[in-house]
Order: C-alpha cells, then sequence, then structure tokens
DNA sequence: TGTACATCAGTGAACGCGCGTTCACTGATGTAC
DNA sequence: TGTACATCAGTGAACGCGCGTTCACTGATGTAC
C-alpha cells in the first residue's frame, strides 16, 4: 500500500521544512486554531500521521513557526536597512513595505507578530517568550534607525527616547496592518485609508 | 427533573443579556473559537442547550457580541470626552486609560476592538461590517477631539488631516496593548515599557 | 374572575463531525560484520 | 565489496475528546373563553 516509506536524512530535513512553511502559510492566514494537522501535512504533500516524527506536538510546531517567522522578519527588516542610502531612507523603506495592501492581502507571507499577536497572547508562555525575542529585534533595528536618522539631522537623540520611538512606531504599524485587515473585506476604501494614512503620519513625524 | 422552566418574557430578555455579557467576556479573553456554548451558558448560569432559544447559532453570538462591545466601548469614550475640561484634556484621558496595565490584564471588560481585530479579520464579512461600525465610531470621536485641540491653540488643522491622525493614533493604541498582552506574561517589563512608550509618544504629538 | 389549554424557555441526553494523537505496519536506508 | 539486519519516516486506520447543534420532554406562563 504503501508507496514512499523510509526516506533519507536529506529528504527528511527537507520533509520537515516543507511542514513548517505549510505551517508558517496556514497559521498565520487562518490562526493557530484555524487549521489542523491534516491540512498542513496535506499541503506539505504527506499524510497526516507522520507529523509526529518531526514534532512533538501542535503547540511545538506553533512555536517553530513563531521563531522561523521572526527569523525571517528581522532578516528582512536588516536587508532593507542595509540596501537604504541613509537611514530617513530605511525608515520609510521599512513603513511603506510594511503598509501596504499586498502585506494585507497575504498574510501567510507576511510580518508572523501582526498576524500572530493576537494567538501569543492567548497561548502559553513559550509562544510569549517567542514573541518577545521577536519584538525585542524590531525594536533594536528601529533604534539604530532613528539614531541614524537623528545623527544625520544633527539633532542629537537620546537612547531612551529612540526606543520609545520605536515602540510607538511599531505598535502604529502592527495595530494597522490588523486593523486593516479586520475591515478589509467589508470596507475595502475604509481598509486602503487605514494604512496610506498610518504610513503617511508615522513618515511625517 | 427539570427545576426552572418557563420563564417570564421579562426573565427571558435578563438571560439572553446574561449569555451575551458572559460570551462578551469568554471571547474577548479566549477568543471566538477560543471557549464554547457550554462554558458560555455555564458562565451564565443556565445549559448549554437553551442557547438556541437566543441565538441562531454561535456565529449570531459573536456578531452581537461585536455589536455591544463597540457600543459600549463608544459610550465610554464619549463619556470621557464630556466629562473632560479640554479637548487637550480628553485626548489625554483617553489614552490614559486605554493604556494601563489593568485594560491589559482584563481584556474580558476592554476593548472589543483590541480582542477581536484578529477574529474579525479572519471571520464572514458580517462579523468584519460590524467590526467597520465601530471603528467608524472611534475614528469620529477622536477627530473631533483633534480638531477641538487645533481650534484652542488658534492651528487650524484640516479635517482630512485630523482624520488621519484619528488613524495612526488608533492603529497605535490597538497595537500597543495587542502587543503588551502578547508579552505580557513572559516580560513584564517589556510589556509595561510598551504601554508606557506609546502612550507617551502620542501624548507628545 | 376563574378555568382550560397552547406556548415556549430551559433541561439534559444524544448526534455527528473535526481534530489532535496513537499505533501497527511497511520497506528503503544505513550500519555491522 | 557484499550480505544480514536493525532503524525509522511515512501511511492510513483508529481512538477519544470537545464542541456546535438537535430534540423530546417539562411545566410555568400567558391567553382564550
Amino acid at each position: 500500500m504503501s508507496e514512499v516509506p523510509r526516506i533519507s536524512q536529506q529528504q527528511k530535513e527537507s520533509n520537515r521544512a516543507r511542514i513548517l512553511a505549510s505551517a508558517g502559510e496556514g497559521f498565520r492566514t487562518r490562526g493557530i486554531d484555524g487549521i489542523g494537522i491534516d491540512e498542513v501535512m496535506k499541503t506539505a504533500g504527506m499524510t497526516h500521521g507522520g507529523f509526529y516524527n518531526h514534532f512533538g506536538s501542535k503547540e511545538d510546531l506553533a512555536l517553530a513557526v513563531l521563531h522561523q517567522g521572526f527569523t525571517d522578519s528581522l532578516e528582512h527588516v536588516a536587508s532593507m536597512v542595509s540596501e537604504s542610502s541613509s537611514p530617513l531612507d530605511a525608515l520609510h523603506a521599512i513603513v511603506d513595505n510594511y503598509l501596504t495592501t499586498s502585506h494585507r492581502d497575504h498574510p501567510g507571507q507576511g510580518c508572523a507578530s501582526a498576524t500572530l499577536v493576537a494567538d501569543a497572547g492567548r497561548h502559553g508562555v513559550d509562544a510569549q517568550a517567542e514573541y518577545t525575542r521577536g519584538l525585542e529585534g524590531y525594536l533594536a533595528a528601529f533604534t539604530d534607525v532613528l539614531l541614524g536618522i537623528a545623527d544625520q539631522a544633527g539633532t542629537p537623540l537620546e537612547p531612551a527616547v529612540a526606543r520609545e520611538r520605536s515602540i510607538a512606531l511599531f505598535s502604529a504599524m502592527v495595530g494597522a496592518l490588523v486593523i486593516s485587515r479586520a475591515v478589509g473585506r467589508a470596507d475595502p476604501a475604509l481598509s486602503d485609508e487605514v494604512l496610506a494614512a498610518t504610513a503617511k503620519e508615522l513618515k511625517a513625524q
């Protein structure tokens, strides 16, 4: 009956990565409780039974998704910063890339922070710890950029103030994205407006 | 067997209100999918079977919760504004009341927008329509306050700009609250910092 | 006002489905000799 | 290098539990006369 049993170790690693990618997209799009192991495994091209060869439980998978998601996001931010011609340019790039209709419409490939905030708040301490790590990563990157802008403008900025602004900035970005998704299908114009207005305000500061 | 069947119409109304209140608290705290009809009814002091005398389905209940939640929240904001001595005072009151550790720690009694954004984004168009109504209510109230501040300061403000700022303001408030909850148990200090920093930045503008 | 009866809110058992998890089985992989 | 065998990733059936929903039943409410 079975068609492809006992795969090479290399293949196993690649299968695990496929499960993680499938869950990453599924969890972000429909929430951790919104999609089951069965569908995650089917999307990854396998049957559900083999899941436990890779993860101890669905909860473990959720933690791995959060970890991977933040790692990817932070890398993405870092690469945007390094490709920018100036700190101010970097800030604008970050905001403009985050608050797009495309990001809103494709949560599966988007920021793990925005899609899984609610889930993290309601899940265990482990999930919250992963979220904490991701948040600190974002804040560190934003604080660096803000200090760079102040340096260039010749207006010295206290590191503590830069961190405060980073927090408010990130809060506004996450909030706007999540709100724009909450009204997306019911009022597309309002949804677009939320993204555009927030981006404009954040860049104006 | 049954102890209290066929209740007066007045009693029925009060029972419905208790179910709604119980669901309001439960859905906000654990998400719409995080608590079942059975527990909602038990908290309301009844058994699960009678639920369908009041609501057609769990989805209907969720819509009623969103509606009630926004109605309550908007009323609360309006009363805070009317009790303030000036528009600036009103803005500070709104921000300070929203971004508190108490609000963070008691989602059950808190803002429906913050607790149910993620759920709204993933549920049907009806839920999104309720969310839209609530969002527009918040924005209208905030815009009024901002225009009032500008008037008093003698610095005229375009209504369109006031609306933009309202959007950014509300986004930051919701984002900060939701993020503070996501790290609350894993890193209480960071969670407090998120609330305090965002409140400070928003009032500084 | 009093009596007879239909209504219907709440009870609690039951149904059915989905989902997380377990398990016996298979057969290629990779190791021991 | 070749052979024998243990390992273990994937399969698919099955288990068990929770949960949304249905339903027969009960008996006070509220209406018709």
